[in-house]
DNA sequence: GTACAACTTCAAGTCAGCTTGAGGTCAAGG
DNA sequence: CCTTGACCTCAAGCTGACTTGAAGTTGTAC
């Protein structure tokens, strides 16, 4: 059995994170010794599959839905499969990118602007940016470097 | 010379969001026709390429180091050759968790957190989710979506 | 038995990338 | 000349994933 800091401490998620997660139904703890909470170490795990999932681009509450907070993680396959599918197309649109960049970077045309493969990049990326804009960006691949670092 | 309203309509980003580029020092409107702002056709490019830089996954702050404002979008081919490299890392990372993903699913094990393979991978995302957390994420693949639309 | 560090709750703040709303201006058409 | 609607500004609001801070509680060491 675990207290706080020690989760904190062996996952390196801070606490204040982990009353959120618990908030969030992502986690739970099993009991309390006086107000503080105590961890069984499955919790690890838990956290673990969360790191996992945030990692692979998934929000709190998706994960949330892929499996339940106890320490039972019982992950539908069929919705894993599904997410490894997304993941793919993501992977394959990425690849689209960095090739197209790479292009750009070793391309002799005068300006971007006037280099075939990168106009048709750009007309690529900005086709459809239609409405439906909302929340935000960027932590994704620094969540990603810290997660899977070494590759 | 196009009106705010125009570029809006060619490009699909909402008058607000041009305003707000605007303010960030993204894009420039060449003049004014009373209070209307007036833009040069060039700033659809601008455009194009400020969805490129979110589609490949970079803040607006650094899309905005990586070319000035005008017209005149003059990249940097060695950031671009770096930015080209770090996709392929975030490529190669997301290559892994999909094949974890992949092999959960099909994996026999009675529980994920008992396949070898899948807690694997949970240990590799887990490792050093540290500190430093900050913003957000999951627009990014509609983006994605949105932006490489049919690969 | 008392000090104190470590916990607790709850509300509010942060960040990015926008959107929304109130209230104001003004060029063009009738 | 006057109306109108498209534009303007500025401030505030929104989402997701947390963090921070104030104020209260408490197991443990002395």
């Amino acid at each position: 059995m675990l207290d706080i800091s020690e989760v904190a401490q062996r996952t390196g998620v801070p606490a204040s994170t982990l009353r959120y997660y618990e908030e969030k139904g992502l986690i739970v703890s099993t009991g309390r010794r006086g107000l503080k909470r105590i961890f069984a170490p499955a919790v690890l795990d838990q956290l673990s599959l969360i790191a996992l999932g945030q990692a692979a681009g998934f929000s709190l509450e998706e994960i949330g839905r892929m499996f339940s907070a106890n320490g039972e993680a019982r992950i539908d396959r069929k919705a894993l499969s599904a997410k490894a599918d997304e993941l793919d197309e993501t992977i394959m649109k990425l690849s689209a990118m960095r090739d197209g960049l790479q292009h750009a970077a070793r391309c002799r045309a005068p300006s971007h602007l006037e280099c075939p493969t990168f106009r048709r990049l750009m007309k690529l990326a900005s086709a459809r940016v239609q409405k439906d804009n909302k929340a935000v960006n960027k932590v994704r691949r620094e969540r990603l470097n810290r997660a899977v670092e070494g590759g």
